[in-house]
DNA sequence: CAGTCGATGTACT
DNA sequence: GTACATCGACTGG
């Protein structure tokens, strides 16, 4: 039996916070017979408030109307063309708030993962990225709003991560608002989007 | 290594 | 038109 999934309390806190919590947590996909799995080392937060750079600060749309669903679905868009990236709802119905999953170290379901993303060439492709883990999990349109409670796709608790293993940084490729300290990483993972900046 | 650039759909000015 | 929460191929050092 795969992990149970979070409960929707989990994503009704503030979207910094559950930013933070989201490191170490799992990822499950159920395609199919199988399922795939992956642990959270990268993820960036997003805000209507404060925040020029969220799909939800100048108000609902079409677009990004799941952006401001309850907590605890996730919400994918389509992006330069041809790329997908999926977030995870927070807070409550009305607020627009969300979590880009950015970076997954891969656990379970491998080989399908290498299939889904064409073989690259060095393991940290298959997930390091918002569009390689949308793609390395068979993540796309049918699955935005999709409900975290499986079983389609759902959230497990994973294991700890102390706090001294986190590191705050500026986003990734956006221009408003890049000041904002809200992309959060496991420092010493390998499989991260980018390497972590250098200590001083 | 770093930098540049094309692909290609959608949202918005 | 222009920008875009990106990626992969290619260039030059």
């Amino acid at each position: 039996m795969p992990p149970a999934p979070l409960p929707e309390s989990f994503y009704l806190r503030p979207t910094l916070d559950v930013a933070r919590d989201l490191l170490g947590r799992r990822l499950h996909r159920r395609l199919g017979r199988s399922i795939l799995a992956g642990r959270i080392v990268e993820v960036e937060a997003y805000h209507q408030d404060r925040d020029e750079a969220s799909h939800a600060f100048r108000g609902r749309s079409p677009r990004n109307e799941v952006m401001f669903h309850r907590g605890g679905c996730l919400y994918v868009y389509f992006t330069y063309g041809m790329h997908f990236c999926m977030n995870i709802v927070t807070e409550d119905e009305g607020i627009g708030a969300a979590v880009l999953i950015r970076a997954l170290e891969p656990l379970q379901g491998l080989p399908a993962m290498r299939r889904l993303r064409g073989d690259p060439a060095s393991p940290v492709l298959l997930t390091g990225g918002p569009a390689r883990c949308c793609q390395a999990f068979a993540v796309n349109r049918a699955q935005n709003g999709a409900l975290l409670q499986g079983p389609e796709i759902w959230l497990s608790p994973g294991e700890p991560v102390d706090d001294t293993e986190i590191l705050a940084t500026q986003r990734i490729g956006i221009r408003s608002s890049r000041e904002l300290p809200w992309r959060f990483i496991l420092r010493a993972s390998p499989w991260l989007s980018r390497p972590a900046p250098r200590l001083r």
